[in-house]
DNA sequence: CTGAAAGCGCTTACAG
DNA sequence: CTGAAAGCGCTTACAG
């Protein structure tokens, strides 16, 4: 299957210097090589110091991380399980971790688990044998391995959606008052004709959604039965939102507002209503959860709800650490807000009337 | 700076069990034990591989990778280092190679080097000292670093951009025939008033699309000082887009066509022609190079050459293998086709009449 | 100020 | 069929 890998080093590459060779060659032993390479510098004489430095440079060592993990018992290594990578959300959740964790010194795996739960577990087990530290799990599903997991105490910060397998560390919006605030948007514009398009399963952050909005309905006076329900099965949200809105043109008349729990499925429905000439956001007004970038660019017509995807990744790591420290983790509820995409003329920001 | 680390176990995770824990249960050497754990079960009674099972069961032992590693000199881990993780091409450049390595029992350190060639750096570094066995370059920058492991020997792949320091294992598209496809789209559409906008500076990608539009151009009788180029500097390219498009306004008279060298660009473009009222595509038709997804669902206005790179992580894992086995590497180049993204009611083919 | 020694978890000739 | 021993590169009490 891997034919060659008998040789698995070029013939140019020689071995790498090891503590070894630099302390040999500046004629200390290793135990003072080790505590230079440490910058524990307050041991040794200064001759010495730089006699290992010189060491060190000419034979150009660089410390081997897999010899120190053993002995350490420590890799400083964290991975991340992430559902989708082709999400601009996820991509931005990515992004902000990997930037939070080099800044501390780690490393990052990355996991693609496809939001599927034997994948899941495949890689938990994976990233365990490669001494992982903590996990980063972005929406993560139930799996046997996970339990297993998180029964064991291992360090893990759950970002997006709740730990589908008890409770845990979190990271993300208030998935409730986000559903609420757009709610709210409709109703100062007086559009109570409403649907609420989603993906099938429910995550936690979409059941949060949606009862949001429902429940702020229900208090400003619209009963719930007026909020028709779209869902649709699928990863792919574009399509879901897609096929959501196709399913909610079969059933019945169409709304004048639609809140999409994500951008993508805002993207999915609006196709469809372009196919059905149906003028967005005049005739029908979209509401998303996302507040993607591209949506200034490509999607003017839409309203988001801004969740700060780069912020998350300091949260997380701080999150992480706090766990490492056997603190009692506290979850991270970062601040949203809605706004409007702001497209070539239009303006940007949501009137909110005082009061109701 | 990282409070508690001293503690960095949870005081309900017990060490993991060793191969040591397992040998001692079932009573074997850990010689044994060890062979049987990978799969060597020729040289064991069957009675002492069942008992070696069970114990192993019973401990619920799982490898230490960390031990394994430092023993047979490998770790089946490669880096990939990407310039930029929130442009939908890299995310799915990402993606598709990550499930080629995980299909063949590697894992993946992902590195976010923003295009900064110290970032780079420090990343080649840290990821040598893991251990890490190979390097997937996406977009990489010229640097020190990058320099000195090439000379080295070190196991490289360099995706959509060459190699800045001397030559290298490549995977990507034909750029150059890219170009000149899109010149031919523009020329059988009778459209010769052009443009090509790209970002600053230019990486070997960029100037062979660049060179390929012109020189085709050339060929078909236009020459190539009526060819108009602007420039922007940055990363995020919709900026780069919308940026480039104003300096041409600013510059000359609004051209029939536009090559953008990236679909991002010409989301970016795409703004301004709308903030200045110019139809697209029926005035001004736009093309870009890379064939996102979701152009079909956002820019059916737009022609985009269709790069797959969900194909991309297969081609790299082979040509990563093929290194490591000492074979000449030989490029990988994947076929690309132009298509109009076919937004509702839009017919989606490019028709092309054969001969000029 | 410095070094010898033990050991992290594992694999692998080698001997029996 | 099985095990004792060496060693991968490193760190860390401990002794001097």
């Amino acid at each position: 299957m891997t034919p060659g890998r008998k040789t698995p080093s070029k013939s140019k590459a020689a071995a790498a210097p090891s503590l070894a060779d630099v302390a040999r060659l500046a004629n200390v032993s290793i135990s003072t090589a080790s505590r230079i390479v440490n910058g524990e510098l307050g041991r040794a004489s200064a001759e010495t110091v730089a006699r290992v430095r010189r060491a060190i440079e000419e034979v150009r060592y660089h410390p081997n991380h897999i010899g120190r993990s053993l002995r350490r018992r420590e890799s400083r290594i964290v991975a991340m399980l992430i559902a989708n990578l082709d999400n601009p959300a996820m991509a931005a959740i990515m992004a902000s971790t990997e930037a939070a964790l080099r800044a501390d010194g780690y490393v990052m795996f990355l996991c693609d688990t496809h939001d599927r739960a034997d994948l899941q577990d495949e890689y938990l087990y994976a990233m365990r044998s490669q001494g992982v530290e903590g996990y980063v799990m972005v929406t993560s599903v139930p799996s046997p391995g996970l339990k297993e997991f998180v029964e064991d105490g291992v360090p893990m910060v759950f970002v997006s959606r709740r730990n589908p397998c008890g409770p845990g560390a979190f990271v993300g919006i208030d998935n409730v008052a986000a559903g609420a605030d757009a709610a709210d948007h409709f109703w100062f514009q007086g559009i109570t004709e409403l649907a609420v398009l989603y993906p099938e399963p429910n995550s936690s952050a979409t059941q949060e959604r949606v009862s949001g909005f429902c429940r702020r309905l229900e208090t400003r006076g619209v009963p719930p039965e007026r909020i028709i329900h779209a869902a649709a099965p699928g990863l792919f949200h574009m399509q879901v939102g897609y096929d959501a809105a196709q399913g909610l043109a079969a059933r019945t008349r169409w709304p004048r507002g639609i809140l999409c729990v994500s951008d993508q499925i805002a993207y999915g429905a609006y196709r469809f209503t372009q196919e059905c000439k149906i003028p967005v956001p005049a005739a029908c007004a979209l509401v998303s959860i996302d507040g993607s970038p591209l949506n200034a660019w490509l999607a003017p017509w839409l309203t988001s709800v801004f969740v700060p995807y780069g912020d998350f990744g300091r949260q997380i790591v701080e999150l992480l650490i706090s766990i490492w420290g056997d603190d009692a983790p506290s979850d991270r509820i970062l601040p949203h807000r809605i706004e409007s995409s702001g497209g070539p003329g239009i303006p940007s920001r949501v009137q909110e009337p005082d009061g109701a």
